[in-house]
DNA sequence: CAGTGAGCGAGCTTCCGCTTGACTT
């Protein structure tokens, strides 16, 4: 479609001129790419970015536009009665950069969608289409490598949009939408509000608490060994030098025991034929070998090779900096932000370890500079795609430009430069040779006093050349590991050669259940479950931080209680959600779509409405799930877990964890690690004083008046018996009740007084007769009350608990019960007229905060509204939406569940969708496997 | 996790992936 541009380059001239008249904007994602690619490119070409996506679905309610604020499903934004069609709205903060898009667009006469290469690349392209409507020619330009020529060739070699691979990405999003707000909104109702779930975060938080319950399983398995020293130098061995330590391998020809042979549970497995010695077993053999003659039975070698890591992707990156510089994700991902801003590195968000054919060169020679010829091999190396579902848009981690800066030549300092020099290594390292040496085994034989033959082995390792190990040695997460640079010399010796133990001691071990994930770690496992993608590893740990299911203990990451409570709420209810297969098949259907060889919609209705899988099963939709289902979860159940060897529960409550033991309760710190909740520790915290404050002693009952906080915030109560030193709980329960009494809100627990608290235990105070029945004045749910019988009414202060007088108690029963708000409060500011009812409208103080009214309708004010502040046609647009979402007036006396009720919201909604829909859509018979574009839902602003 | 007697104007929380500033503490 476009006209041929010009074939610029060849000449090497530094421009690279369009031709003929006009330009043509270019759009990519990062700012920094657009600076980088506005010098190749040249005169003719303006590049912008968009800065990542530009529209997305509405985040929450105040982001719906109005016209889609009554449809049932417009919570979602996603019509999933409608062909599960998305609704997009512009970001609120990306407005502004949209506009300017389009006014750049107005000076151009071509449009070159440059974002990344991949599908969200894609999808980023074509919501741009949708959101700028060009008027002029529009083409899509790709590259994954960030090079004069890339570029250039990029510009010259331009395709259409790839719509299916746009659709594989929707179906990602909309999935991704409808398991994160609908399944979220279950775990506010069983367990705690502003909790989440969702793909990705579910999984992860999964991983660390199955981590933590193998570590609670766990039992250690204690075995001993012997480790000995021997000495060589009577060996004849040239240099004579040497001492070296070798450990027992086999008593009589069979192996001795060593931490794989046990299970976690502590036990030895089945299928290991091998001689378990405990530390008697152990010490008497290491005393019948005492003085016995040892000599050399067999030496091994073995060409020892070892060839380089691949270049950094973003996951190894922030492994390593993890292990080297001590950044977490986070910090790491900041740290190389700066870099690739200022120009030093390469992207930092990739799954690639591709190297651009310069940057190989680059590296080739910055090897033959720094470590000569000798080091290089003879062809560049390439590094196969080591990640399944790589969408390989960029290249590696790498030092930026055609040639390299070291670190030294950069200027930079501080966490930069650390980071830069580890990403130089590593880069300039995989383009050198292999390391290579020798690795020897040396058995040595000994008979003991009672005749048995005990056979030690010792290994070493030699490196004769080093190769890119000179360069980069990568670190590992056990601090006990040998790195790959470690050498071990053994003393040349010849088979059958004399050995003297020098030292021969009994050694005991212990097996260790498994290590907690770290940021890095966890990281790393979640890429080879293909869960995540890189620009969101380091986010992912922030999700589950922010949402209490993890937290850090050093580097280690901690599973919360909550953590354990919400895993096994999604394991028993949505187990195919959590399961660590879900996202590497989702991914095989996004492939298919991508292809072309699987359509999107069936796929989603299945996931949301239920149905026949491919293999013929039944399938429950996640609706019915959320829905119908609702009620066979069990808050109880799921926020418990059985403290081992104890009949002790341990309960998530929405205070925090505690435990309970027959009704009996006790806080369990929030920071304590599940894996340390053992019996003895249930015990403890049960034996802990409370930590309430003593105010002082009854004087007429002669019990103690403690302060305490409770569910229901500050309040005081009174101890009935001391806790019995050390002897079992009272058995036969006539369980005598403590007077307890919420404070005052005029009172503050840490100045309380016993005079204040007597007096509230006192209530409820009896004020008088009125019409012959007796009034009681009480502090209660909602405050002051009076009571008379079965009839009550609400106080206005405290204080009139203990002054109202018989008389005002009969005026207030006189007057009939208030009804609604209390009448004649001045409205906290007025307003003019809403252009809707006529009406004056007014904001008031209520319950829930300020909120206007027209007399009629009522709406709160939201976040970033201000009563000062708030505008005429501000409240208007709030009453004009609280009356389109409401059917308010009468509601159908409330059924039992919210269930019922969201079905009975829902069957009017979905007519109203239909009458709506009917003009708008079905005309378009959507092709399949194609992105909706003409029937598009959006916010036109 | 202490334990009691209204009637009412709710609204909001949340997902995953792309990307940076612009704000305030």
């Amino acid at each position: 479609m476009p006209a041929t541009k010009g074939s610029a380059g060849k000449n090497g001239s530094k421009d690279n001129a369009r031709q003929g008249e006009g330009t043509a904007l270019v759009i990519v994602e990062s700012p920094a790419k657009a600076k980088t690619i506005a010098g190749y490119l040249g005169r003719g070409y303006v590049v912008e970015s968009s800065i990542g996506h530009i529209r997305d679905m509405p985040t929450k309610a105040a982001e719906i536009p109005a016209k889609y604020k009554g449809q049932a499903w417009a919570r979602l934004g996603v019509d999933v009665d409608g062909d599960f069609e998305p609704l997009y709205v512009v970001n609120t903060d990306k407005k502004a950069h949209v506009k300017k898009l389009k006014e750049l667009m107005a000076e151009a006469d071509e449009l070159l969608l440059a974002t990344d290469e991949d599908r969200e690349g894609e999808a980023i392209a074509w919501h741009l289409l949708q959101e700028l409507k060009p008027k002029i020619p529009v083409r899509r330009m790709v590259f994954n490598e960030i090079t004069k020529d890339a570029i250039r060739r990029a510009a010259d070699n331009t395709r259409d949009l790839n719509t299916r691979l746009v659709t594989a990405q929707e179906t990602r999003r909309i999935l991704d939408r409808l398991y994160g707000y609908e399944v979220s909104p279950v775990l506010w109702k069983k367990v705690m509000p502003k909790l989440s779930a969702g793909r990705v975060q579910s999984v992860a938080t999964r991983l660390v608490v199955e981590r933590e319950r193998e570590r609670i399983a766990f039992t250690p398995a204690e075995y001993w060994d012997l480790k000995a020293v021997f000495d060589a130098s009577g060996s004849g061995a040239p240099d004579g030098a040497g001492t070296f330590p070798a450990g027992l391998m086999s008593v009589d020809g069979r192996r001795v025991a060593v931490g794989r042979d046990f299970t976690s549970r502590g036990t030895l497995r089945s299928d290991r034929d091998v001689h378990h010695m405990d530390e008697q077993t152990a010490r008497e053999l290491a005393g019948r070998l005492d003085g016995a003659a040892f000599a050399v039975s067999s030496v091994e070698r073995k060409p020892y090779r070892r060839s380089p890591y691949a270049p950094f992707r973003t996951t190894t990156m922030q492994q390593e900096a993890s292990r080297k510089l001590g950044l977490s994700s986070k910090q790491a991902m900041q740290v190389a932000q700066r870099l690739y801003e200022n120009g030093y590195i390469t992207y930092m968000r990739t799954d690639s370890t591709t190297l651009s054919d310069s940057a190989v060169s680059a590296s080739r020679d910055q090897v033959r500079r720094l470590y000569g010829g000798d080091y290089l091999p003879d062809k560049p190396r390439v590094y196969a795609k080591k990640v399944k579902n790589a969408q390989e848009a960029h290249e590696a981690i790498r030092p930026a430009g055609d040639t390299f800066r070291t670190p030294a030549e950069t200027g930079l300092n501080g966490p930069e430069f650390r980071l830069y020099e580890l990403i130089w290594k590593r880069t300039v390292a995989s383009q050198m040779k292999d390391a290579a040496g020798e690795s020897v085994t040396v058995r040595i034989e000994g008979t003991s006093s009672a005749d048995e033959v005990a056979e030690f082995t010792a290994t070493g390792k030699v490196i004769t050349f080093h190769g890119f190990l000179k360069a980069y040695v990568e670190g590992s997460d056990d601090p006990a590991a040998d790195l790959d640079d470690r050498e071990r010399r053994l003393p040349s010796m010849e088979e059958g050669a004399p050995l003297k133990a020098e030292n021969l001691e009994a050694e005991g071990h212990a097996t260790r259940p498994p290590a907690r994930y770290t940021e890095a770690t966890l990281v790393k496992e979640l890429e080879e479950r293909e869960i995540g993608r890189p620009s969101t590893y380091a986010s992912i740990i922030g999700t589950i931080l922010d949402r209490g299911y993890v937290f850090k203990k050093g580097t280690a990451l901690v599973p919360s209680f909550l953590a354990f409570a919400v895993v096994q709420l999604l394991e028993r209810h949505f187990g195919n959600l959590v399961d660590y297969e879900f996202t590497a098949r989702l991914e095989d259907v996004l492939d298919d779509i991508a292809r072309g060889e699987a359509e999107s919609l069936p796929w989603l209705r299945r996931f949301y409405f239920g149905g026949q899988t491919s293999g013929g099963e039944s399938e429950v939709g996640l609706k019915e799930l959320v829905g119908d289902q609702l009620s066979d979860i069990d808050p109880k159940e799921i926020s418990s877990l059985p403290v081992p060897g104890t009949d002790i529960l341990l309960r998530v409550g929405r205070y925090g964890p505690y435990l309970d033991r027959d009704g009996e309760r006790v806080n369990v710190p929030e920071d304590l690690a599940p894996d340390e909740l053992t019996k003895d520790k249930a015990e403890e915290l049960f034996a802990q004083p409370s930590g309430d404050r003593e105010l002082g002693t009854d004087p007429e009952t002669g019990r103690t008046i403690v302060a305490k906080t409770g569910r229901f915030g500050p309040y005081i109560t009174e101890v009935l018996e001391e806790p019995a030193e050390g002897g079992t709980k009272p058995k036969g329960k006539a369980k005598v009740k403590p007077r307890t009494s919420s404070l005052f809100k005029s009172m503050d627990l840490d100045t309380v007084t016993l005079e204040d608290a007597l007096r509230l235990l006192s209530l409820p105070r009896v004020v008088g007769e009125v019409d012959g029945e007796e009034v009681t004045a009480q502090n209660g749910r909602f405050g002051p009350y009076l009571k008379k019988g079965t009839d009550s009414r609400s106080l206005e202060t405290e204080e009139q608990i203990f002054s109202i007088t018989p008389e005002q108690a009969k005026e207030l029963f006189d007057k009939p019960k208030q009804r609604g708000r209390r009448a004649a409060v001045p409205p906290l500011r007025e307003l003019g007229q809403d252009p809707a009812s006529g009406a004056k409208m007014v904001i008031k103080d209520g319950r829930f905060g300020p909120y206007v009214t027209d007399g009629e309708v009522n709406a709160s004010l939201r976040k970033g509204d201000e009563v000062d502040s708030l505008g005429d046609l501000r409240a208007a647009e709030l009453l004009a939406e609280r009356r389109a979402k409401a059917p308010a007036k009468k509601k159908a006396p409330a059924k039992k569940s919210t269930t019922t009720k969201s079905t009975a919201a829902k069957g009017t909604a979905a007519k109203k969708t239909t009458t709506k829909k009917s003009t708008a859509k079905k005309a378009p018979a959507k092709k399949t496997g194609e992105p909706r574009s003409s029937s598009q839902k959006t916010d036109e602003s």
